[in-house]
RNA sequence: GGCGCGGUGGCAGAGUGGCCAUGCAGGGGACUGCAACUCCCCGUACGCCGGUUCGAUUCCGACCCGCGCCUCCA
């Protein structure tokens, strides 16, 4: 790697796209808000997660060392339920679906983040980071809580640009009556016999939500750490939270880039138009998805979309994905006997990709690509671009393979080999007929130089 | 109400001050006994109204419409 990639990124913090510049290019740092393990990961999950992944990949091809670091939530109220409606104990839904969860990415292609903190196993340093925001004054006990004192902090709103009082103004809940202020927050919160709960110096509790990825990402990453992503739904109040607690705790309030110094948001994933919820049963996991299609058929749907923008889930996505990917397959499988080591990737894509990781235009280049090219250097490229960006990870033959268990091959062939006679005998009405007859079984058949393929429909 | 995002050809989805996105679907052609596969070709898209400009889908302003967040959420 002699000429340095310039990598263009839009920060949500300074809401503008600009050349990524590590603190320190020999050890970039990068922090993804990962999911709270209570069910199975949704399409959601799975975007956030390839999406990062991808980050990680092309931040790793670009510079010498790279830590990337995502949590697993597993101590939250969501959890709490789940356990009472389940008569489970906590530690066996967090274990199920944190396996689950880390499954079903890696049929995503989604690596695992180099590292995989929990929360729960970093309660001494939450509690460490609260007692600091106390005695700086940021924070304050009430009621066996503690809060964190939003008007302690001046800079509080510059990643959502939504003031103290705006926030106020919209509430929808009920303001609690041991807040010093309304837009306060829980950092810590007492917990009773049946809920989870850890020695503090305010009692027996379990930590709010938003401390946990300030303690985490700090004590994985040091501060401050160069890029901290998640879904754009977090920007507020999750990530604008953190960087309170984070740059207060360290008294540097006004200086919001102390934490993380780069923020990138993913967009929600629509299905048919409509946000995925349980009421709409237009709920997607990623767990029942991959039942029906390959790992890297959902991958590349996942990456249609540039990732800062909605995207929306269909079947016309995973089709034209599905396309790609069997034409890129099958244009390996012609390359079989080629010899070819993984090469450079092509400009063009390491362009596009460089440029806000904008996949639909690495997809489009990739696309003129298996045009324009062939041979040795076609083949070393697609090996190169899909080692980037997860695909072409199987073998091509096996890809391509049918299932034939339903199928009862023998008469298919028999039909086949009948049709072959008609044809000889230029009996096109019966060979014609028994094309019909296979299609009508689901078999599409397709005469080349060296006889008759067929595959299912 | 506040904050933010977006409206591109049948669909998906990039991008740009003047020239090609790309893919899927569709149409035409080559090939074929006829098909399929493959290959080639094709469609004058940029929400609406003004403004700046020699020229705007692209810049500026107003308007209309859709979406997200403000409550747990990727």
């Amino acid at each position: 790697m002699t000429d340095p990639l310039t990598i263009k990124l839009t920060d949500s913090l300074s809401r503008k796209k600009q050349e990524f510049i590590p603190l320190d290019p020999n050890h970039v740092k990068l922090y993804a808000c990962g999911p709270t393990v209570y069910n199975y990961a949704h399409l959601g999950n799975g975007r956030m997660a390839v999406v990062y992944d991808l980050w990680a990949r092309l931040l790793r091809h670009a510079y010498p060392k790279v830590t990337y670091v995502s949590n697993i939530t597993d101590v939250e109220d969501k959890i709490i339920t789940a356990a009472k409606e389940s008569g489970q104990e906590i530690a066996v839904i967090t274990e199920k679906y944190t396996k689950i969860y880390n499954d079903d990415m890696a049929t995503l292609g989604v690596g695992l983040p180099d590292i995989q903190p929990k929360a729960t196993e970093h309660i001494q340093e939450m509690i460490d980071q609260i007692a600091q925001l106390i005695e700086r004054g940021h924070a304050y006990e009430a009621e066996g809580h503690v809060l964190f004192n939003v008007p302690s902090d001046p800079s509080y709103g510059a990643l959502s640009g939504r003031s103290r009082d705006e926030q106020v103004a919209g509430a929808r809940v009920e303001i609690a009556p041991y807040k010093r202020d309304a837009a306060d927050f829980v950092l810590w919160k007492p917990s009773t016999n049946d809920q989870p709960g850890w020695d503090s110096p305010w009692g027996v509790g379990r930590p709010g939500w938003h401390i946990e990825c300030s303690a985490m990402a700090e004590k994985h990453l040091g501060l401050p750490f160069d890029l901290h992503g998640g879904g754009a739904d977090l920007k507020f109040p999750h990530h604008e939270n953190e960087i309170a607690q984070s740059c207060c705790a360290h008294g540097h309030p006004e200086k919001v880039n102390s934490f993380a110094n780069y923020w990138i948001h993913n967009g929600f994933v629509t299905v048919d138009g409509e946000k995925m919820s349980k009421s709409l049963g237009n709920f997607l996991l990623v767990h029942d998805l991959i039942k029906d299609h390959k790992g890297e058929v959902l991958r590349l749907a996942l990456l249609s979309a540039h990732y800062r923008q909605p995207l929306d889930w269909s079947a016309q996505v995973l089709h034209q994905s599905q396309v790609l990917l069997d034409k890129l397959y099958t244009k390996l499988l012609e390359l079989k006997d080629v010899q070819a080591d993984i090469g450079e990737i092509p400009m063009s894509i390491m362009t596009a990709l460089c440029d806000d990781l904008n996949t639909p235009l690495a997809i489009a280049e990739l696309n003129k690509m298996l045009k324009e090219k062939e041979g040795v250097e076609l083949k070393s490229q697609l090996l190169a671009v899909g080692s980037l960006i997860g695909i072409l990870q199987e073998n091509p033959d096996e890809w391509l393979v049918q299932d034939h268990s339903n199928i009862d091959v023998s008469k298919v062939e028999g039909l086949i080999k009948e049709r072959a006679e008609a044809k000889k005998n230029k009996n096109f009405a019966r060979s014609d007929a028994i094309r019909d007859e296979l299609l009508s079984i689901g078999i599409e058949i397709n005469d080349t130089r060296d006889g008759t393929t067929w595959q299912k429909t």
